[in-house]
RNA sequence: GUGAGUGUAGCUCAACUGGCAGAGCAUCUGACUGUGGCUCAGAGGGUCGCGGGUUCAACCCCCGUCACUCACCCCA
């Protein structure tokens, strides 16, 4: 029987997986100079969690979510994003309590049930960041900053950062309406997705890729032309801070949100060619959703970077990876032993020492030292262990150094 | 959920559109009784995704099925 990863679910091998540590380090290193600290999040959550947030309509929570009874027959879900988890976690332990804003960063894995395509998998992972108890737009401004150092350190560039503002509780209403009014006499030179929408939710024949549709909404009312006084200013605010940072950033009128919960900011860091999956980073304000939680109103912005969408952007994927300091060659039963104690001796004085296990020709000892690329080997046999000494060769420029059966005298051989 | 494409060695791909399943790379061995890369020689490795059908004969044609890939919807 053999056996396969489920469909869009897959392995990470070396030595992609140190492109991976690379990512993850480089965001640790960000996270950290800008107060954030880490907080992790289960991958799995009670389904109310999420359809309550994310919003019974959306397209995750309809179609998308990995969801089954547990044997206590409780319907648990595979966590789709990781937002609800931490606000969930922030009000589960009081932790409005603590000094305001709080900021918290999360790297893990998020899981949707979709076909698979280039970019889009059903585990996938999310490095997010989130700061609850602060409305000011500069922690906008900066939130988004720290996005840019995230994947300016990471050596990807050509990317761009679209900002938008989506209204509140108050304006969105409002635009709702004056959409499906501008709309509504030329339904027909839509296409059948946007004329569902029109109904459904008529803010996302907005965001429609196909060519007639752009043509046919042109000249339709844009939200960040209806924002109220507050949601303006904030807006305004972001800009503003945005501006002071010398971050570059575009204005994108037609964005739109998949989730529910989200209030005035969204914006969104997009890369290559328009199509799919150009997105690498999104995220948004959340003003309300701590109360929705059963919190105080406490309002809250985050954004989640897509793992797998930045890998394949990050010029180092071709890592080399690291050589071993030291190979040993044997031949022999009490050579075997001697370089087994020795091995083990030197790795504890920090080297990475390799040594050969099987029996085997030196000549093919010899290959597999140089296909590791180690940078020094040393030759074990019977000549060795009747003088009492071995020979260490560098493996670059071919020199031989005679040293004795000592972890001590070798480490400072190859050292030179 | 919808549509299209592709499944042959560990990897990348051939096989005259029906006639004995191949190459390059990789692996292992040897040339060189105990010294790697280069070169040369050889070896191992296949239920041609799976099941059925047509045929004297199927990797090739037909039907089904599964998997993978890409795109749509949507999203990180």
């Amino acid at each position: 029987m053999q056996f396969r990863s489920l469909k869009g679910i897959q392995d990470i091998l070396p030595p992609e997986s140190y492109v991976w540590q690379k990512i993850e380090e480089t965001s640790r290193e960000t996270f950290k100079k800008y107060g954030y600290h880490e907080i992790r999040l289960p991958i799995i959550e009670s389904t109310e969690l999420f359809t309550r947030s994310i919003g019974e309509t959306s397209d995750i929570v309809e179609k998308e979510m990995y969801t089954f009874n547990d044997k206590g027959d409780r319907s648990v879900t595979l966590r789709p994003e990781g937002t609800a988890s931490l606000v969930r976690a922030y009000v589960e332990h009081h932790l409005y309590n603590e000094p305001s804003p709080q900021k918290y960063y999360y790297i893990g894995p998020m899981f949707r049930y979709e076909r698979p395509q280039a970019g889009r998998f059903r585990q996938f992972h999310q490095i997010g960041a989130e700061v609850l108890g602060s409305e000011d737009p500069s922690l906008d401004a900066e939130i988004v900053s720290m996005l840019n150092a995230i994947l300016r350190r990471l050596g990807i560039d050509g990317f761009d950062i679209e900002i938008t503002s989506i209204g509140c509780k108050t304006c969105r209403p409002d635009f709702k309406t004056e959409l499906k009014k501008s709309l509504a006499d030329r339904l027909g030179l839509f296409c059948e997705d946007c004329n569902r929408r029109f109904d459904l939710n008529p803010l996302r024949t907005l965001d429609c890729k196909v060519p007639s549709c752009i043509e046919a909404r042109k000249g339709s009312p844009a939200i960040i032309d209806f924002l109220c006084g507050e949601c303006s200013r904030h807006m305004n605010g972001l800009k503003h801070g945005l501006s002071l940072l010398n971050i570059p950033f575009v204005i994108n009128p037609n964005m739109v949100r998949g989730l529910d919960y989200y209030t005035r900011t969204a914006f969104e860091v997009t890369q290559g060619s328009p199509g799919s999956q150009k997105a690498i980073a999104a995220g948004g304000r959340y003003d309300g959703l701590v109360a929705e939680f059963g919190g105080p109103p406490i309002p809250g912005i985050g954004f989640a970077i897509g793992a797998e969408r930045i890998v394949p952007l990050i010029k180092e994927s071709l890592t080399v990876r690291e050589s071993p300091d030291l190979f040993f060659c044997t031949l022999g039963k009490e050579a075997s032993e001697k370089s087994f104690v020795l091995t083990s001796q030197l790795r504890e004085k920090g080297l990475w020492v390799e040594m050969n296990y099987d029996t085997s020709s030196l000549k093919s000892q010899m290959r597999k030292a140089d296909r590791l690329g180690a940078k020094n080997v040393i030759v074990l046999g019977e000549d060795e262990l009747k003088n009492g000494r071995a020979t260490i060769k560098n493996m670059k420029d071919k020199n031989e150094i005679a040293v004795a059966f000592d972890a001590g005298d070798i480490l400072k051989a190859i050292s030179k």
